[in-house]
DNA sequence: AATACGGGGAG
DNA sequence: CTCCCAGTATT
């Protein structure tokens, strides 16, 4: 065995750990649309691009509405794009939705209007990185891809390694072990990759999990440790008062108004932004208008009014 | 490896 | 009021 080759300590019983976690996932599994079998990988991509670092609940209305809207990748690539931004409603991170019509014209240009399935090519759309490509491949092509997720990784670090969180950025250690757990199945593999993301996502959960409801109770490390609490308390993100916040404002503004004139924008934001008491410099304001039209979020017409592109 | 990037609901 | 959520792109 080459030295340059990590190792992974084995699990002690990995068809119990798979039993168990699919025998769960079959019992409790949520009924959401992007897993019924009849929907199609378009839907599956534009559910997982809204989901990044956006809960399920707030994403399940704004799908379906944006299904029943632009039911094929033609269809979004075809749309406005201030259509697609007012679509997007609060989702957050609005460039999002710029990478996934982004993303439908790249599927239409280079694969015939049909999302791929290959890993490869889902990896060089906008807005797909390594988790995406690998969860589009196996949720809607049956492609067993190790998908890891912070879900994911949560559940392996407990589970498995005995902490109470993973560490702040996935490491190669961890990509390693998400490898060697998968089921050599290729339908058990897929339906692995959905258990453990769900498993996270409804018992082994961040802030209070629920182990007296979970499968792996008694094979649980971090349960066997005596649950110890984490090492390192998150730093907290801020948001009153930063950039993207004033950004956000700006957005709330433009969806609710279409156009902003010169001399209403900071007013209107500030209202429909909810902005409070963070009135933000004139600096701020230019900072941020600026950086909204950099990232083609926002266009200035030549009176100075804002809009959507 | 760090940082920027939304927004809201639960604890 | 803090924390966290099916991450990605850029520096």
């Amino acid at each position: 065995m080459p030295s340059h080759t990590p190792q992974t300590a084995p699990v002690a019983d990995p068809a119990g750990l798979h039993a168990a976690v699919l025998d769960w996932f079959a019992q409790h599994a949520r009924d959401l649309p992007w897993r019924d079998p009849d929907c199609p990988p378009w839907g599956v991509l534009v559910s997982e691009i809204m989901l990044q670092q956006t809960p399920v609940v707030r994403v399940l209305p704004r799908w379906r509405a944006w299904m029943e809207r632009w039911p094929t990748p033609a269809d979004l690539a075809a749309a406005p794009t201030a259509d697609v931004l007012t679509a997007w409603d609060r989702l957050g991170y609005p460039r999002r939705a710029l990478r996934l019509q982004e993303a439908a014209r790249a599927v239409v240009e280079r694969h015939g209007g049909g999302v791929p399935a290959d890993p490869v090519a889902l990896r060089a759309l906008p807005g797909v990185g390594e988790y995406t490509a690998a969860a589009v491949s196996s949720f809607a092509f049956g492609i067993p891809e190790t998908v890891v997720d912070t879900n994911v990784r949560r559940v392996f670090a407990r589970a498995v390694g005995g902490t109470a969180l993973p560490p702040k950025a996935l490491t190669r250690a961890e990509m390693r072990l998400a490898g060697a757990l998968m089921p050599a199945d290729p339908d058990d593999a897929n339906r692995w990759n959905a258990a453990v993301m769900e498993l996270g996502a409804l018992v082994c959960t961040a802030r209070s999990p629920a182990c007296e409801r979970c499968p792996l109770l008694e094979r649980c490390a971090w349960v066997a440790a005596g649950s110890p609490a984490p090492q390192i308390a998150p730093k907290g993100q801020a948001w009153a008062g930063t950039d993207r916040q004033v950004r956000g404002a700006v957005m709330a503004a433009l969806r609710a108004d279409g156009r902003l004139p010169p001399d209403a924008v900071r007013e209107r934001a500030a209202a429909v932004g909810r902005l409070g008491a963070h009135a933000p410099t004139d600096e701020q304001w230019e900072r941020c208008v600026a950086g909204l039209v950099r990232d083609g979020l926002a266009v200035a017409d030549d009176d100075g009014a804002l809009r959507f592109p």
